[in-house]
DNA sequence: GTGAAAGCGCTAACAT
DNA sequence: ATGTTAGCGCTTTCAC
């Protein structure tokens, strides 16, 4: 006995007007006399009518959907920026379709083309640090879909952008350790394939440079995850007496860091020093606690999904593509 | 310049044939002559032809999308049961759209009205902190869209349910505080309206009866979250001088009040031996470690889905309701 | 093996 | 202020 949900077609039958006239009513057209509208209203909320997004989103073109895509739910920044997108969203009268790609490439790819398949109105995208094909970007633009990218972003797709200012945020860290006194800095560097990861690595170059400290190649490993932290282990344990000071490109990496030379007896920060970057709440559950650099992820979110709307809502407005960037703030505490 | 998506309609008329024919030939139609089905496909591929779900989902009057709406994406635990889920939907050709309740009964209820607005053929559910009136449940199974919940759930909801075996869990968890010699042992406890807070609590005061510990009701808080140990500091500081262990709800707790208690001069798990519940990977970043009981998210996730993807497909078979039982693991680590 | 036609639920231009 | 009608893209029954 399937208990069939109400159509406007219900609504219209059961009152005796015509479906026009319930679908005026319950959008609150002003041509609808009052007390036809309210008539609808009641009957329609007695009934617990709920529209049909989908025929709604086949008739008007548009589904009034966003589609999210992040590399990571766990990511507290993600998460943060996902929480600024919903309010941003709801509040205009847009829901979000929300997918993790889990850094993979091929996850992305069908993430994609499962939103499009929806009718997504536009897309917000985090890429993954696989992903080195675009794609499926292109095809999302070329189906009319723009894209905003936050955090990380894609070179050569037109695309507004919001970024943190990635550089700058590596830079002061890398000069709080110079400032602190060390000099022989080993850097844990995520891809350079991604921009985040360039930008880092960049502010690192140059915040040693300035300060007139030589920039050691032999300090720089690719190392971005917990896991890849015990994978070269024995390479981070031998470069370890020759440095006195690590900066991690990310939280996670620098506290399973952490976590490998107090094992080996080093005690942080008196014999080295240890920053991650994003501000992550573990940073100040690690012991000791995460000297790293915070990132304004709700902003970034609220931005970026305004930026999206905004283009979606003035389609013949040619606005042009914007890059907004955001700046966090060092964030001291017990580990360098 | 609307780039139009090729519809249906469009190949069909670029083909010379009649639209049913496209629709079946892209279906694989076992009617349709080898020919016509590749030279359909070929031209869908060349025009980049992509479903709209919206009008199939209206069609067929579903959507092969499901609903998941979990309290916080952060907690690790629920980020796997979600890639549970979305492993077995992928291959089993559903959709999911992913929403956070953010703990606020409210955000739930829009959240699945959203969901039902959308049409999702069914749900996947663990219901928020602050969710003590149920009409938006009843509500989803009075339009037919059955719910699955899991971890925390809902008594007297027809449903399926996917849960940890809390109690055993937590008497595992008191238990090995009892052998290892502690009789004074704090609870932190969470909401006794979630079935999750009652059993865990369940599960403490068995052990200890079991093992001949008398219960002090003091010794009881209720505080399930970081910020609840700050705003209980002075409480907690207070009955810390009389207890010899502590186990706390879930995971972000337990290393809240560590670090609360190791400011205060606690030795742990010397003075004070703390626990907590999840298995978190913050379990790892504490220290000391932390002791605690791991979940079977990721198993809970593919269970769940399997469950409604069955009930879905078999929709008059009249499966009756099942609970399915998920156990852990006791993690032993340094804290207690 | 293929086509014509109807309809899923909704909206909007065009009546009246 | 309300009704009629057509159509969004797709599937499917019924013809042939």
């Amino acid at each position: 006995m399937k208990s069939h949900q109400a159509s406007i077609n219900d609504i219209a039958k059961a009152l005796g007007v015509s479906p026009s006239t319930v679908s005026r009513a319950l959008n609150n057209h002003p041509d609808i006399s009052a007390g036809t509208r309210q008539r609808v209203h009641d009957y329609a909320r007695s009934v617990k009518y709920r529209p049909n997004i989908l025929a709604v989103g086949l008739k008007h073109q548009r589904s009034f959907t966003l589609g999210i895509i992040v590399p990571e739910f766990v990511h507290h920044f993600f998460s943060t920026v996902i929480s600024g997108i919903e309010d941003i969203a709801y509040s205009k009268g847009y829901r979000v379709m929300i997918c993790q790609s889990n850094e993979d490439q091929q996850r992305e790819m069908i993430n994609i083309q499962a939103l499009l398949e929806h009718r997504v109105d536009g897309l917000l995208v985090s890429p993954s640090k696989s992903t080195l094909d675009y794609s499926h970007f292109t095809q999302a633009l070329e189906s009319n879909i723009p894209i905003v990218f936050f955090d990380r972003i894609v070179a050569g797709i037109p695309s507004d952008k919001v970024i943190s200012n990635d550089y700058k945020g590596s830079f002061a860290i890398t000069n709080h350790l110079i400032q602190t006194g060390r000099r022989k800095i080993m850097h844990l560097a995520a891809p350079q394939n991604i921009t985040v990861g360039r930008e880092r690595s960049r502010g690192y170059f140059d915040a040693l440079e300035k300060q007139g400290v030589t920039v050691n190649e032999q300090h720089i490993l690719p190392c971005d995850t917990p896991f890849k932290v015990q994978a070269a282990k024995e390479k981070i344990l031998q470069l370890a007496g020759d440095v006195d000071a690590i900066f991690a490109v990310n939280d996670f990496t620098a506290i399973a860091v952490m976590k490998l030379l107090q094992e080996s007896g080093y005690r942080i920060p008196e014999q080295i020093a240890i920053t991650g970057y994003g501000d992550d709440p573990i940073a100040t559950i690690a012991k000791p606690t995460l000297t790293t650099f915070q990132q304004k992820g709700y902003e970034m979110g609220r931005e970026a999904v305004s930026m999206l709307i905004n283009r979606l809502e003035n389609p013949d407005a040619n606005i042009e593509y914007q890059t907004k960037v955001f700046q966090g703030n060092l964030v001291i505490r017990e580990s360098a």
